[in-house]
DNA sequence: CCACAAAATGACCGGGAGTCATTGTTTCAA
DNA sequence: TTGAAACAATGACTCCCGGTCATTTTGTGG
C-alpha cells in the first residue's frame, strides 16, 4: 500500500520546490518587496496552493531560515568533530560562521532579518515548521555546550565557566557583532574605514582570549 | 516678526505631540498591528496630517526610536561623567543599559524590533530625521570610545585594544545579548531555567574581565 | 471684506495578504 | 467502465492598510 506514502513524498516534493522557488524570489527581490503571487509564479502554481503548504508568508520565511540554520550547523558540526582542544574548536566553529557570512550570504541576510531568536515558546504548538525550526536553533546550543564542556576537560578553556550559560552568551555576542557587521557594512567601510570582516575576527579573537584557560598547568599541547 | 518663528514653535509641538500618540499607539498595539488611522485617531488628527510630519510610518517609528536611543544616551552619559577609572565606567554604562532595559521596555523593544543599525549612509541625504538618528548612534559611539581611551590612560584598559573597534565590537556584543535576552525571554526562563537579567551579567562580567589591564604595574588605585 | 497662504481633511486609490467556492485529478469499489 | 469519494489545485475575490491629493478650513495682512 505505497499510495499513502507515495503521495508523501510527492507532498514533501512540492514544498522543498516551492521553498527553492521562494528563496530565488526572496533572494533577488528581498524579503518585503517580494509578494506570494511572485512565489507563486516563480513556483508555477497558484497562489492558493502556496497556502496548502504554508500557513501564510512568515511561515514560508521560516522555512527558509530553517535552511539557513541547518547549512550553519552542518558547517559548525563538521569542524567540531575532530580531537583538538576545546578552545580551537569554539575558534573553529567562529571561522566557520565567517565563511557562512561569506559564502552564503543571501541565508544569512534572511536569518539575520528575521532571525531565529524570534521563535518563541508560544509558537511551537501551533505551528509544526517553526517547531523543527527551533530543534535546528537548539541543536547547536547544544553543539556549544558539547565544545565548551570538552574545553573545560582537556584545561584549554577556563574551568570555572558555566558551559550553559557561556554558550548562549557567546551565540548572542557573536550574533550581535555579526548583526552589526552586516548592517552597517557601508557606515563602517565608508566612514570609519573598517573592514567589517575585521571587526568580527577582532571580537572573535577578544571572546577567544577571554575564555581560554591561561593557568593550564598541563604545559599546553603540541 | 514672531509669527513664523510661532508658527514654527506650533509645529514642533504637534510634531512631538503625534510621537507621543505613535509611543502609546506602537506600545499598546505592536508596531505591526498598529496603523496610521489608529495614530491618527489617538493624536486627534487626520490620517494626512500625519503625512506632512511624517514621510511614512518608517519614519514615524524612526522618530520613537530616535527617543529611546536619546534616553540611553542621557544614561549612559550620567554614568560616564565622574573621575572613576575608565574599566568602572564602562561597567557602569553596562549595567545603565540593564536600568535602560528594566525602565523603559517599550522603547527597549521598539529599539530591538527595528534597530538602529539598520540606518544606512544612502538613506542619510534623503531623510533628516533619520540623519538626526544617525547623529545620536553616533554620540554613542563617540562617548564610548572616549572611555575606552580614558580607560587605557589611566591604566585600567589593556592598552594593546584600539578604542573605535574595541567600542564597535563591545557594542555589537552587548546588543546581540539584549537582543537574545529580549527575544528568547520565555525560552531562557522556562526550558533553561536561566534569568534573562543574569545572563546580561554574565556576559558584562566575562567581557570587562577580558579587557581589564591585569597586567597594571601601578599598583590598583583605591 | 477680500485675497492669499498655510494647515488640515478624509474620500479615494493601489496593491498585497489571505480565503473559498469551484474545478480538475486520482483512486477504487461495484 | 463508471461514478463517487478523497484529494489537490485554482484564481477571482475580499479585506485591509499605507499613502495621496483635490478640497475645505483656518489664519494673516492689506
Amino acid at each position: 500500500m505505497g499510495i499513502a506514502e507515495r503521495r508523501q513524498r510527492e507532498k514533501e516534493k512540492r514544498r522543498r520546490a516551492i521553498i527553492a522557488a521562494a528563496e530565488k524570489v526572496f533572494f533577488t527581490k528581498g524579503i518585503e518587496p517580494a509578494t506570494m503571487d511572485d512565489v507563486a509564479e516563480e513556483a508555477e502554481l497558484s497562489k492558493g496552493t502556496l497556502y496548502l503548504y504554508f500557513k501564510n508568508k512568515d511561515d514560508l520565511l521560516h522555512a527558509i531560515v530553517h535552511r539557513g540554520l541547518d547549512i550553519l550547523y552542518k558547517r559548525f558540526e563538521k569542524v567540531a568533530r575532530g580531537r583538538e582542544p576545546g578552545i580551537e574548536k569554539l575558534q573553529a566553529i567562529g571561522k566557520a560562521y565567517i565563511g557562512f557570512f561569506q559564502e552564503d550570504r543571501n541565508h544569512f541576510d534572511i536569518m539575520m532579518h528575521k532571525d531565529p531568536s524570534r521563535i518563541e515558546l508560544t509558537d511551537i504548538e501551533e505551528n509544526p515548521n517553526i517547531a523543527c525550526c527551533k530543534e535546528t536553533g537548539d541543536r547547536i546550543f547544544s553543539l556549544l555546550v558539547q565544545v565548551i564542556e570538552s574545553g573545560i576537560k582537556d584545561g584549554s578553556i577556563r574551568p570555572d565557566l558555566e558551559p550553559l550559560k557561556l554558550s548562549i552568551t557567546l551565540w548572542g555576542q557573536l550574533s550581535g557583532v555579526f548583526h552589526l557587521a552586516a548592517k552597517k557594512e557601508k557606515m563602517l567601510k565608508q566612514i570609519l574605514g573598517l573592514d567589517p570582516e575585521d571587526l568580527i575576527h577582532y571580537s572573535l579573537e577578544l571572546t577567544t582570549h577571554c575564555i581560554e584557560n591561561t593557568a593550564a598547568s598541563t604545559g599546553g599541547r603540541e
